[in-house]
Order: C-alpha cells, then sequence, then structure tokens
DNA sequence: AGCACGCCGACT
DNA sequence: GTCGGCGTGCTC
C-alpha cells in the first residue's frame, strides 16, 4: 500500500492548483508531521512544500516520489488554518499565499543587526496618565476579547499602545511558565506611521521590537531575519503595515489596528485584493486572541461587525464640535479672486487679520486642469491615457495620471489659430494669484505663511496643526464619481483633514450643488450617516449584507477587451444566477485608459454563501482576469 | 506564475 | 557555432 501525502508548494501558482499528491516512502512517515516544509520535486526542479497531510487516494495517475526529507521550517497549525482559509477567501492559489507568508531565504545567512537611521520623524512624548492605564489594564484583563476604541487623540492613543505593551509583559511574566509570551502586533494605515511610532518608543521597548516595514523587509536578509525573530518569538512588540499580516503566528496575544477608518488597510494596486481587517478578524476567531481596532469613524462594514458582534466600546475625549458652511458659488459674488465666494474671501481677511493661518483645499495640481483651444475646441489629451492634460507649473502638458509630459504647442494642432487657453484653474495658478495678496506655502510646516495650500491628498497625519479656516475650494470634482461606498469616502476625506487640524474655527465647502446628497452627511455627526448609508446599503443590497466580487481584465486592443468581458459575462450570468446572485453587464474603467490599456469590469453580487461555492463559481474565470473581493469602490 | 524547451534570427 | 528573444505548455 502507497503512502501519499498532500503538500503546497512554495511557488507562485494559478488560481486553479492547489495542493500537490506525492507518495511517501512509509520510513520516512515517523519524520514528517503536518506544517513542516521539507523539499519536494517539483516539474525539473526542486521547491519548497509545506505538508498537510495524508489522504487515501490522489486523482493523479504518476505522482512523483518524495525519498528524503529537507526541512526549511514548520508552520504552526493557525498560519496552516490562516493560508487554506486566505486562498479560499480571495480565490488566490494555495501556493501563492504561502509565498506571501514565507519570506525568501536569505543565500549568506548571518542577519544584520537593524539598522537605527536618523529618519526625519515627529517625536511624540508619551502622556502614561492613570486613566489611560487603567484602559490598558482593563482591556487585557478583562474576558472580552474585541473592542472598538473612538475618540482617542494621537498622543493618548499612542501612550495607550505603550501601556499596552508593557503590560502584556508584565501579565506573560506573572503567568504560568509553561505558557508562552504572547507578542503584540499595532498595524498602521502607513509605513511614515509606522516609523514614527516605532522611533517614538523608549529604548528598551524599540530593542524588544521590530519594525516590519518597506525599508527594513526590501533585503532578503532583513526580511528573513525579523520573520524569524517573530516566529520564534524573540521580540515583543511587532509594528507594521497592512502586509505584516502575514506575519501572524500563534504567538500573537494582541493586535491592535490604528486608524481602522483608512482606506490603506485594502491592497487595491495589486493582487491578491485583501483587507488586512478582514484578515485580522479572522485571525482573531482563531486564535481567540485581543483584537483592537481604534478608530472614530469607521468604515461602514466595520461598525456593521462591531454591532454585530458586540465589540467593547470605549470613548475617551470630547466629540470636536465642526461647523460646516456650505456655500452655494452661483449665488455668491465675488470679489477679489474667481475661485473664492464672498464668505470665504471675509473669513480669510478675518483669519489672517488675527494672525492666525489658514488652509485652502485645492483638489487640483498644476498651472490649469486642461488646455482647450477657443476657436476649435480642441482639447490636448494624452497619448496613452486619452485624458485631458493639465498645465503644469512649468507650463508644460502634464497627464496626471501616467505623469507623461510633453511641450506646449503654440498654435493649436487641429485648427493651427494660436488661441489656446488654460482652463480649470489648478494650485500652481491659485497660489500665484493669492501670493499677490498674502504669503502662501505648499509646506504645510511652515508656520510663517499666512495661507497654506494642499491638494488634500497626502496630508501628512503628524501634528496637529493650528489652523483656523479651512476652505475646500473645489469640492464639486470630488462628488462627481458616485458608487456605494462614495458618501463615506468622502466624508472620511473631509474629517480626515478636519481632524489633522487643532479645531479650526471656521470650515467652508464651496459647491455648485448645495442640494447634492453629500452635503446632509457633512455637516451631521457620524451616526447619520451611518444609519442612513447601511438602510441604503441593505435596501439596494450591498456589503455588508452582500459579498460583492469585482473582476476586470485588461487590454490595449478595446475590441478584445468588449469582446472578453462579454464572454466571461455570458459564461458566468447562468451560473451566478443559479446561487441566488447577480452581476453587472461589462463597463469600462471610469478612466479611459490605465497604464496603456482598456480595462472592463465585471460585478458580481452574492448571497453570503458558503467559499466553496463562490470558489466553484470563480474556477472558470481565467487567470489574466483579476478578481477584487469586497473592493472599495466599483469604478 | 515561473520555468524549461524549442524555434529562429543575428552575430562572432 | 552559439547567444538570446519570446511563444508554448506543464506543474501532483
Amino acid at each position: 500500500m502507497m503512502t501519499i501525502g498532500q503538500f503546497i508548494p512554495l511557488t507562485k501558482l494559478p488560481r486553479n492548483l492547489g495542493c500537490f499528491d506525492y507518495q511517501i516512502k512509509p520510513e520516512l512517515i515517523s519524520q514528517i508531521k503536518v506544517g513542516q516544509v521539507i523539499k519536494i520535486p517539483f516539474g525539473k526542479r526542486e521547491v519548497w512544500g509545506c505538508f498537510v497531510g495524508l489522504i487515501e487516494k490522489s486523482t493523479f495517475e504518476n505522482i512523483k516520489a518524495i525519498d528524503k526529507i529537507e526541512t526549511l521550517t514548520e508552520l504552526d497549525s493557525f498560519q496552516l488554518e490562516f493560508l487554506k482559509w486566505f486562498s479560499k477567501y480571495y480565490y488566490y492559489s494555495l501556493g501563492s499565499t504561502f509565498k506571501l507568508m514565507q519570506p525568501e531565504r536569505p543565500l549568506k545567512k548571518q542577519g544584520l543587526r537593524e539598522s537605527h537611521d536618523a529618519n526625519d520623524y515627529i517625536a511624540i512624548e508619551f502622556k502614561p496618565e492613570t486613566q489611560i492605564k487603567k484602559i490598558a489594564q482593563t482591556i487585557l484583563n478583562n474576558k472580552e476579547e474585541k473592542y472598538w476604541l473612538a475618540d482617542f487623540d494621537k498622543n493618548v492613543k499612542w501612550s495607550l499602545y505603550l501601556e499596552l505593551v508593557k503590560n502584556s509583559q508584565l501579565h506573560s511574566l506573572s503567568s504560568d511558565a509553561g505558557q508562552a509570551k504572547k507578542q503584540i502586533f499595532i498595524l498602521f494605515p502607513e509605513v511614515s506611521l509606522a516609523q514614527s511610532f516605532y522611533q517614538s518608543l523608549p529604548r528598551d521597548i524599540q530593542n524588544e521590537s521590530r519594525l516590519a516595514i518597506g525599508d527594513n523587509m526590501k533585503t532578503k536578509n532583513k526580511a528573513y531575519q525579523i520573520w524569524s525573530d517573530i516566529k520564534d518569538n524573540k521580540c515583543k512588540l511587532i509594528v507594521g503595515t497592512r502586509s505584516t499580516c502575514f506575519y501572524l503566528t500563534q504567538n500573537i496575544g494582541t493586535i491592535v489596528v490604528d486608524s481602522a477608518e483608512s482606506g490603506d488597510y485594502k491592497q487595491w494596486d495589486q493582487s491578491p485584493y485583501y483587507d488586512s481587517i478582514e484578515i485580522l478578524r479572522k485571525a482573531q476567531s482563531f486564535l481567540k486572541n485581543k483584537l483592537i481596532l481604534t478608530t472614530t469613524k469607521p468604515r461602514i462594514e466595520d461598525t456593521f461587525v462591531f454591532k454585530q458582534e458586540n465589540y467593547q466600546y470605549i470613548a475617551l475625549g470630547d466629540k470636536q464640535k465642526q461647523n460646516i458652511i456650505v456655500v452655494d458659488m452661483k449665488k455668491e459674488q465675488k470679489r477679489k479672486f474667481f475661485f473664492l465666494s464672498y464668505q470665504a474671501e471675509a473669513a480669510l481677511d478675518d483669519c489672517i487679520e488675527n494672525n492666525k493661518q489658514a488652509l485652502i483645499i485645492i483638489n487640483k495640481m498644476g498651472l490649469f486642469s486642461k488646455l482647450v483651444c477657443s476657436d476649435c475646441g480642441y482639447e490636448a489629451h494624452c497619448e496613452k491615457c486619452e485624458l485631458p492634460m493639465m498645465v503644469n507649473e512649468q507650463g508644460e502638458l502634464e497627464c496626471r495620471h501616467c505623469k507623461l509630459t510633453i511641450k506646449a504647442p503654440t498654435a493649436c494642432p487641429k485648427c493651427g489659430n494660436i488661441k489656446l487657453q488654460g482652463r480649470g484653474a489648478g494650485l500652481a495658478q491659485i497660489k500665484k494669484e493669492l501670493s499677490q495678496q498674502y504669503t502662501c506655502s505648499e509646506n504645510l510646516a511652515d508656520k510663517k505663511a499666512q495661507v497654506l495650500l494642499s491638494t488634500g491628498q497626502y496630508m501628512n497625519p503628524g501634528e496637529l496643526k493650528d489652523i483656523d479656516v479651512v476652505i475646500f475650494a473645489y469640492f464639486d470634482s470630488l462628488i462627481y464619481l458616485t458608487d456605494f461606498n462614495s458618501n463615506f469616502r468622502l466624508y472620511n476625506f473631509v474629517q480626515n483633514i478636519i481632524e489633522g487640524l487643532n479645531k479650526p474655527q471656521k470650515i467652508i465647502i464651496q459647491t455648485h450643488f448645495p442640494n447634492n446628497e453629500v452635503f446632509k452627511f457633512i455637516n451631521n455627526n457620524y451616526s447619520f450617516l451611518y444609519n442612513n448609508e447601511i438602510s441604503a446599503r441593505k435596501e439596494h443590497y450591498y456589503p455588508p449584507f452582500c459579498t460583492l466580487i469585482k473582476l476586470f481584465f485588461q487590454h490595449h486592443d478595446k475590441k478584445i477587451c468588449s469582446a472578453e468581458a462579454a464572454r466571461l459575462y455570458a459564461e458566468l450570468l447562468v451560473r451566478v444566477k443559479n446561487i441566488g446572485g447577480s452581476i453587472s453587464e461589462p463597463y469600462l474603467y471610469y478612466l479611459n485608459k490605465i497604464r496603456k490599456r482598456y480595462r472592463y469590469i465585471l460585478t458580481i453580487k452574492l448571497p453570503p454563501c458558503d467559499l466553496n461555492k463562490e470558489n466553484e463559481l470563480l474556477s472558470t474565470v481565467p487567470d489574466f482576469w483579476s478578481i477584487d473581493k469586497n473592493p472599495k469602490d466599483l469604478l
């Protein structure tokens, strides 16, 4: 009788390939256990493979034999369960998922000591007030596993994290010696925040911590060292970003997610399109450990789960009172500046008279957003993306999307006349005009400038800035893309900016469409937004009430692209209906082209059903289609 | 996906 | 003769 074992090869593989069967020599059976990673033959090469168990019979005719055992490492039972779940949940092959979890072994051994390079960062003073100590102890000693922390400001939040770290150490020392030390994971939405937090930690704690982010993970040596320190329980605290979830092991006692409302926890630019928070919730259900999400304005799906699963709610500090003034630009007269309403200008003058700073959000870059011929209506478009090109600060034409830059033509390429004009003033143009009256700066740390200008896009969530007046100059370009999540996205965008400021006196939003639905939420509290959104999602059948799957296919030839989209749509239609779901007709991405290619999208809504059905449905989706489960938009 | 193989054209 | 570009097909 043959003994057949199943293995997950450590190599990227297409979606339809899962476990691989091998014959194991009887005398080797006792030397191998579930989770062990050993060398296996694979095609004409050898790869590492994780042993997942024995089976009675293989469906394959000629299976290879394993005749020696060379071990790399071992996955604990949590890691193996987690790997299998991830693969099924995100339709990502077992092999590829394994590859995400396992850093490459460096050729030269000898791990290097982490270098503490002196980067620019804002050191923060921890305030270990008794109230914070109490909260930390309550969380660690309570039976409750899941927490939602709200209304903590940054210093308080970070101090609490530090207390959690200190106390989990005490906890492990006092508990029985047989029990393994429990680690604490703290995840931040961005590398800069993770770095800043890590570098603010006291030295002794820093030495027992690992910063598992970008620069530290770039070389194989460093990544492997950090991974093995985590695995071997050689560190107490792990600070990281979304990809750090793949380093979770059985040793984790507490998981903290900072600013859980951030869109950065969802992978959006490359496969697999996972959501770290979703992953961590699943991990928590396996590990039965502590999961702490800190956020004041959570994503709609998360609030739903908080209520559904009875997360312990802890709020600290007073809620900021905000007074947002929505200005109707159609009714307002303007005085000195074409882009500022009378109200905004008055507020600006007032603010500067009182020696305070103002911030103007202009979500358009460059001098002008397009170049148009006023004789024939010609508009300069990017040859790659087919989108209107903006006029940048140097007067060149630049594609906002692919950054392609060309010299601006002096005469219209279509009619030959020389009446080319910039339309839609951007940040640079507005800065030019404003500079005649006020001192302006794009550097938000500039304390001397009277007016600060920003696109609002990359506002660093650092120190609170003392700003008295905020003006959203071009709000309308933010409200034209609408889908099931756009109200939340916009609310989040505005709130993030406001919360980065130290209680601004006036917040002004300029719009031509003051009756748009979004203005109902902007000036209301979060629960108003939540109640509205959740009932709309229930009514129109969107997450969290359904499982949403976005499929897309890209090709430089539009015809091939649309034909393939139509083919897959027809193929899936009946099968989606059979399991009680629905599928949209193929549609183009909202930007014409993305990296020189057209993109067609199909969206599927499924009733929350078991993963086997979902996998079966998607088994015929070819590998050149991307799959984004629970996407953050449908655009 | 990643790798090997094989076919073919370009060069020593 | 041989290097390398990429098209194809397979992995238990």
